[in-house]
DNA sequence: ACCTGAACACCGTTCAAGT
DNA sequence: ACCTGAACACCGTTCAAGT
């Protein structure tokens, strides 16, 4: 039809998303206003919502896109858990590039969809492991659970967290881990260390009673 | 003076903050505004004002008084890997108990705030375990990170949160997990097998280690 | 098909003014 | 000391009307 070339620099749903990306990565969600959002694309604010709906849905169509551009993770190494490991490690990294990503899915009620190309590679790797069915789903939960809440948990507190000694702590050694604690935490390490620990349990110790009984 | 016992009916802090939890508890955070609590209180908004300050404010000290009623934790068992556990499962079906205040905390930034109560009381095990200093900082912020990972995800994910199978796991192996992935994952048993493998890591290992070492 | 003006029903917050 | 009216500067959203 006729409209098809007119108007080539019209305004269409990809440059409404444009917009509300930049606007989101300087100034965060809770920001993003779609009044503000027209005023920065030179349109009055019911354009906007002809193009896009209304703000939910650009929040989720923002979600879509931005999952888009998740690097494809590779697994490395050839032993299972080794490679399950370097999955979880990173989608760790990848949700550190992206906080915002993380923001717009927790506020919409779609958190577990960060993790759904990490689930499939997960679960892949797992049945490599010879885990089958009820075990094999347990310990994707189990993995999931680990990996999401440190990713959630990362973000919700302050990013000058710190665990602070409790000014009560009468003894000598309540006083020397309050010091301690004052420190910065290697939080990679506490992430390396207990992903290491829950993949020992669902499949090292699994495979070493297997061994044992067979 | 002589306005200490004029209006004894008269508004005050407390019952802004009683009317607030109020509907806090039946609407949730994002629905509580400031002029619609003035209505329930029979007042105008600016009179919120006058008592709580501001929204930041109110949702602040309502976040201190909901936490005062916290049930206090008890560790049970004698030993310690075992009270620590008892520590992580009490918090967390308190959390359960109250999931505005996770919600609040979370939103006012002060996510730490809510396992204050249950490091002092986790810390105090480990020194009973014999973790010293740096390594006893370390093993609280991996309990601690494993702990509050694991109420935020609960609360992050939709309620009816199933872990979906890939639509093309082409695999018998894929189908079969799919299916079992429809069913409801234990959360319970997933939270306590991490758990321990976590404690058993960092607590149970070490002991044993220690224990060939003299 | 695409865009606007104008309106509706909300917000948080301030402040001079009342008693 | 405590409360109100009125205003400011915002929201998300709808809808008849324009081109």
């Amino acid at each position: 039809v006729a409209g098809r070339e007119a108007g080539r620099d019209a305004l269409n749903p990809e440059r409404v998303l444009d917009a509300a990306m930049v606007a989101v990565e300087r100034d965060g969600v809770a920001a993003l206003s779609m009044r503000g959002l027209a005023t920065e694309l030179g349109v009055r604010s019911p354009t906007i919502y002809w193009h896009v709906g209304n703000r939910d849905e650009l929040l989720n169509r923002l979600i879509d896109r931005m999952s888009d551009e998740l690097g494809n993770i590779e697994p490395t190494g050839t032993d299972p858990v080794e490679r399950i490991a370097s999955i979880c490690t990173a989608l760790l990294a990848e949700t550190r590039r992206r906080p915002h990503l993380v923001e717009l899915s927790r506020g919409q009620g779609r958190s577990e969809f960060l993790f759904a190309k990490a689930q499939e590679l997960i679960a892949h790797e797992l049945i490599a492991c010879g885990l089958h069915g009820a075990e094999a789903a347990f310990a994707l939960a189990a993995i999931l659970y680990h990996l999401g809440g440190f990713v959630l948990l990362e973000q919700a507190v302050s990013s000058d967290f710190r665990l602070r000694g409790a000014s009560h702590w009468e003894s000598d050694e309540g006083r020397e881990l309050g010091a301690h604690l004052q420190g910065v935490v290697d939080v990679d390490a506490v992430f390396d260390t207990t992903l290491r620990a829950v993949l020992d349990a669902l499949l090292v110790e699994r495979r070493a009673r297997h061994e044992v009984a067979t």
